[in-house]
DNA sequence: ATTTATAATGGAAGCGATTTCATATGGCGT
DNA sequence: ACGCCATATGAAATCGCTTCCATTATAAAT
């Protein structure tokens, strides 16, 4: 693979020129640029990103730390945030931690050893002290999805306690009593934070929280699948139930239909993210819209403007609200 | 961030012995080993992944082209490789080309300019003539989901033909007889071996190919749904429809229903490909399991042992076969 | 005509690692 | 006690760029 070297010996010019005429970083006169681009063109050149970015102490890259790379959820927040980037000539590099500490802390050894000029982190397991230590390392650091104090103005996060809140409320709204809470993997702050929400939401309308209405799912379906089935073999009655996520949802409307009932006639649901399909299977799911698609444009602009001086006007505020979807998995009752 | 240089003076060592305990690449005397691994530590040093790959010509990523970043199949894509890679501490550098040949092309020439040490390219508007080039340019080059004669050995693909055979063959054993096919736009080359491999599933049971049974869609919903539509209502009598993809079922099923008929006590159906979403549905539909993940790690494989020369005693075959997902959209008749 | 400012280009020093080659050290056999 | 070899370490070149500074050419000003 042909280097500058060769490129400006081709060309009759100097290594300084070729570089000028690639970042047009100074006047070039236009006789010269035009050989220096054929002699690109003739020897096929292309160059070393990491020679540049050695060089010139600029990557033009952003780490993007995801749990997965399969998903809907992550889907949405690498597309998002691409879709701003690619916009600028900027480049995104992705590592996964797998919902595992070690894996995690990892990926970010990994993005921050390959200089990256910012951090977009979805972190799942790293612990505030390391990702405070990290944002006073230099790099510039968004965490989506959370929200530490001493890191303020660099977080970005839905209220997960607003949406499961309005969730549970519009279940109350629609007469339900007997509300059931399938929740989320509760070392996971957001899971907690929605299990919260939905113990406001009784609280405020005084009706007090069964603890036999409570379950503790995976986040996935084959938690959804299980805490309903448990739910429901359990006797205690109930006429609803908020689901942490919808994947949560999708395994409890399964669990429900086996047993020969009916979503939303003998029980309703409700879900938390407005993944895709949700929209797509019978009954079509009420949920909490989760914009994370938004959230992570949101993320990338601020990037922008903050490490590479985008002008922009644009104005941020670090949380974001959610919101209802209503669609049909809800009955009302009398 | 503290250089390599740091590190050496602060541990009292030259630099090709700081070098040489972080790579393991000559013996270290145990205590000099253990003052750099300190100095490390205190220092908080992390090697400049760009400075290593110019240095040594080795960038330990593999470079991946897709075209989105969200949907099922590209998340499958990208986990199969990832998963495989990382335990051999390779890193992935993942490109989105957007089904737009310019955007393709620069999302090849991104991962070359970084070096990447192999590519595993799921190309949809790159021609034959310019992935030809790339592999005769040096870097070891994976296609999926395509096959190009020159580059025999570096492609891996489905069986289309075979998994639509069998798809077929599955209705004839289930005792349909008439059976309509929704093909994909036959400009594209999979869309035509699957409907091929449905019309050698017909010959070989003595069926003849009935013309007013088939028709095309465009591998989307919206497809199937009017050629299922055009289907009912041409009067032409079927009892089951193999679609050439599963989106393209879902639209079926929709049209079948919307008509008041039931899948698949009056029409069966079967897809291809086995979306997440495919088991979701109601009825949860029969399928082709379209494997995209093992491919994606069988490509990984490959690197490893062609690129890597990581030891493998594992033998790769280009073609993997599909395999029948059986659900519920298919009812034997008699 | 001479000076001065300006524009275009080149030379060479880094950037932070790896790697080759040379050197110092110590143990061993004789 | 001598030389020899193996072993651990260091010095310095190198990878392919960017960028600062110097240099030359050109135009404008006096």
């Amino acid at each position: 693979m042909p280097t500058i070297k060769e490129v400006s010996e081709h060309a009759g010019v100097s290594q300084a020129t070729v570089s000028r005429v690639m970042n047009g970083t100074a006047k070039v006169v236009e006789e010269t640029r035009v050989k220096v681009l054929n002699a690109m063109k003739e020897l096929g050149y292309r160059p070393n990103a990491h020679a540049q970015s050695l060089a010139s102490n600029r990557s033009n890259s952003i780490g993007l730390l995801i749990s997965e790379f399969d998903g809907p959820f992550y889907g949405a927040l690498m597309a998002g945030a691409e879709e701003i980037f690619r916009k600028h000539k900027k480049r995104i590099l992705i590592s996964a931690g797998h919902g595992d500490e070690k894996l995690e802390k990892e990926a970010v050894e990994f993005l921050l050893g390959c200089r990256c000029d910012a951090l977009v982190l979805h972190a799942e397991t790293l612990s505030d002290e390391y990702l405070i230590e990290q944002a006073n390392q230099g790099t510039h650091v968004i965490l989506i999805n959370r929200n530490i104090a001493e890191m303020e103005g660099q977080c970005l996060y839905i209220d997960n306690e607003q949406g499961s809140f309005m969730a549970t409320e519009y279940l109350i709204e629609k007469g339900h009593k007997n509300i059931a809470y399938i929740a989320g993997p509760q070392w996971k702050h957001d899971a907690r934070e929605r299990f919260w929400g939905y113990q406001k939401a009784l609280g405020k309308h005084n009706i007090s929280l069964q603890l036999g209405l409570v379950e503790e799912g995976n986040f996935r379906e084959s938690g959804g699948y299980q805490a309903a089935s448990k739910l429901l073999d359990s006797g205690h009655k109930f006429t609803a139930v908020v689901c942490g996520n919808d994947q949560t949802a999708y395994g409890a409307i399964s669990a429900i239909e086996e047993r020969g009932l009916k979503v939303p006639d003998d029980i309703s649901i409700v879900g938390f993210d407005d993944l895709p399909y949700s929209s797509l299977i019978k009954p079509k799911l009420t949920t909490v819209h989760f914009p994370i698609r938004q959230i992570a444009a949101e993320a990338a602009r601020r990037i922008l403007q903050d490490v590479y001086k985008e002008k922009n006007t644009h104005t941020f505020n670090s949380c974001v609200q959610a919101s209802m979807v209503e669609r049909n998995s809800v009955k009302s009752i009398t």
